[in-house]
DNA sequence: TCGGTTGTGAGACATCATGCCTCGAAACCG
DNA sequence: CGGTTTCGAGGCATGATGTCTCACAACCGA
């Protein structure tokens, strides 16, 4: 027996949840307050606050609302182009958004909100799963290391992409994308 | 002609600048406000206004106070173990000090801040020196691949090494470090 | 040594964001 | 339609922040 919830809550989730989102990935992580959400959202401050008593549980329900899940494609059987693609989403989504503002807010809040660092393991992982998944059946082929881990697989390739965007600052094209997956494979094919 | 400064003024900045250092590597950067260095420093919270206006002079001041020159160590010789060496001094920075935290913070706020994002080119700079002075030395040999600059080669080493740190938040060993010099090799050498 | 100058500490004060609460009104569900 | 629940508006307490004043002590230069 499915327990009705009253149309006005959804609206009010909905809105909330709407304007939340808008916030993040527009002005960032700084604008999510229950004020500003409740003026964007056209909501009573005290409503916003009903709901989601801290911004960290604001902040929970907007990401877990905008996770799609992000499966990897379909395999070609051409383990570099495999690896490419998925590194080419990745960057695609770096580049035109607010999420590795959004990485980074997480990252720094992390160590003092479980909430938050469930979040960013959580994101941690999903933009982890692509890579291994091509990765891990290579490895069954035979083509790469078997003492590769999700971890270190990651960290090899995701890692260099994310300096780059991070600290280095500058726009990752194709180019930088294939000379990480070559040096992955240089350093990891069997 | 040298300006001679107050020896009040003098004790103040030192305290504070102290203070507020303790306060950043032990605490983090959010316990870096006017007031908590106020108390930490025994000088008065409107003093503290007096120099810095904002948190982020404060932090600023801080943080060129606390950059001593992070010179390479003299070359061995060998890449393999100059390399292996410089990114061990790097590791050992990062764990066992708030530095990732402070890192993560400059991150979050270079974005809204010019000062603040003057300061993690500047560590960025720093962290990254160390390495390409051994990397070009090794190009210069002919070791490495001319085709290397310093973003590039930071990503290769520099940009495994903070993902584990950052994102995988797992102790980083000897044999992590050793491991992404060889894949460094495996895939630059020529 | 001394006197004018200047930084300091203590604290008052206004402001703002936050979090909590209450209330009447409106919308909802059965 | 009527009891129940949510909503919006706004009040209130709190704590952090930034500014200001003022008496005092330390400083510097003569």
């Amino acid at each position: 027996m499915v327990e009705s919830i009253d149309a006005r809550v959804v609206r009010t989730r909905e809105a909330v949840l709407e304007a939340g989102a808008r916030l993040l990935f527009t002005e960032g992580w700084h604008a999510v307050t229950h004020l500003r959400v409740s003026e964007e959202a056209g909501v009573g401050r005290a409503t916003v606050y009903r709901h989601w008593p801290t911004v960290e549980d604001l902040l929970t329900d907007v990401l877990v609302d905008c996770q799609e899940p992000w499966e990897a494609r379909r395999s070609t059987g051409d383990l570099r182009a495999d690896l490419i693609a998925e590194l080419d989403t990745l960057v695609g989504a770096l580049q035109d958004s607010k999420l590795p503002e959004i990485m980074v807010a997480a990252m720094e809040r992390a160590p003092r909100d479980p909430r938050i660092r469930a979040m960013h393991d959580s994101m941690t992982r999903i933009s982890r799963g692509p890579v291994w998944t091509v990765v891990e059946a290579a490895i069954k082929d035979g083509q790469l290391d078997a003492g590769l881990d999700e971890p270190t697989a990651a960290a090899h390739t995701l890692g260099p992409i994310l300096y780059q965007c991070l600290f280095n600052n500058t726009p990752i094209t194709r180019a930088d994308i294939e000379r990480v997956v070559d040096a992955f494979f240089a350093a990891f094919a069997t």
